[in-house]
DNA sequence: CTCCTTCGATAGTGGTGCTATCTATATTGG
DNA sequence: CCAATATAGATAGCACCACTATCGAAGGAG
């Protein structure tokens, strides 16, 4: 397959290809000269993964490093949740008070080091914004929220895929990360759904 | 109050807080004199508030809409969820298949008119970059998915505060839309425990 | 009167995700 | 065999975004 193929079936432009070969997102093709290469199968997926990746809101330098846990993963599954974590979730900085955030895990079954410090500085950032801005989640409410995402986690690691490896690594990377624009669209809807119960929306709008 | 206080207080710099008077993030100050403004409390939230809203990801138009939603609420509960749901959708490109999303959150408790097209169609575009990477979510994680968002979004409509209008139009406009992180940042950190749990990660990690 | 601050306008910056152009070198169709 | 087309690799440019810096005119504060 010429890169001109490629461009073709991915409805990405061959400009574009060229940018994330030059970043290192998508493998050279097999050369077959001086100023030709080949690509196959892999080159066309690898370029849909880094799409969805992107849409997703992944940025260039996020999506390199998920490609590298997909290409290169850890030996045990859970380094290899960690690495797709990592990828995608900035540095922890120094000035965050991460004590809050495991008294507020500790409902998700939280213990010291069963969980990467960068992901516990994610949810103390987020609690740190809520503050900022004088917003307060109801305690009733931050309970439905840790027992609902308990639930979801326990169904995503209970469905990882057995029938080979590659399988597994694929799921567990794309999954954590292509799937939260999902929950977030789902949360919307659901909300709109709950919305019109409570306050009996019940005639169609348009 | 004036503007270096404002500033202090916030620790935006001048230049920003200059730079959101413009693009209209900020009203006004009081008016004293041709070169001199006074800025109040209202000033100091508002300005706490855009902070918060572009640490959760929203652009400046986005938030712009967010608090034109607060400043300016619906008269119904349920339109106001939707003025903040839309502040933060992209608009729906045409060429969308809706209908899988409707058949999916019909396990919400979903019917026609229920929600606004646009967040419709969030769902159907999350589940089309899903699609395009060649990643499927098994059927039984996808129904905890509905389980636990419908169940934080009960929670949350439940959690309206009743003590005044102007506290309910914040929780619903800021709440669906600040908590998002949140979400997220407890997804990853339940997803870690589980799979401790699963893989028996029992020793602690550093 | 002098110094400092503010206002409003305008221009510049740094980062990001492409996009366009150019040259040398193949490949392909006639 | 030759002209038209395509490719690789390099480099430069672009559009957008969220700021940031500078400047002159106009007020206050001591």
């Amino acid at each position: 397959m010429r890169i001109s193929e490629l461009s073709e079936h991915t409805g990405v432009p061959i400009a574009t290809i060229k940018y994330y070969l030059r970043e290192g997102l998508v493998p050279e093709g097999a050369r077959t000269s001086a100023t030709q290469a080949t690509y196959d199968r892999t080159h066309l997926e690898r370029i849909r993964v880094i799409r969805a990746l992107i849409a997703a809101g992944v940025s260039i330098a996020g999506a390199r490093k998920v490609i590298a846990a997909l290409d290169d993963p850890p030996d045990s599954g859970h380094d290899l949740l960690g690495a797709a974590h990592a990828a995608v979730t900035p540095p922890l900085d120094d000035g965050l008070d991460v004590a809050e955030a495991e008294r507020l895990v500790a409902g998700l079954g939280w213990r010291p080091g069963l969980c990467d410090r960068e992901v516990l500085g994610g949810v103390a950032r987020s609690l740190d914004a809520l503050r900022g801005s004088g917003f307060t989640v109801p305690d009733e409410v931050m309970a439905a929220y840790l027992d609902a995402l308990r639930a979801i986690a326990r169904a995503e690691i209970a469905g990882i895929p057995t029938e080979s490896p590659e399988a597994a690594v694929r799921y567990v990377v794309l999954g954590s990360v292509l799937v939260e624009p999902l929950l977030l669209a789902l949360r919307r809807v659901a909300e709109q759904i709950a919305s019109a119960e409570r306050f009996g929306a019940s005639e169609a709008k348009e």
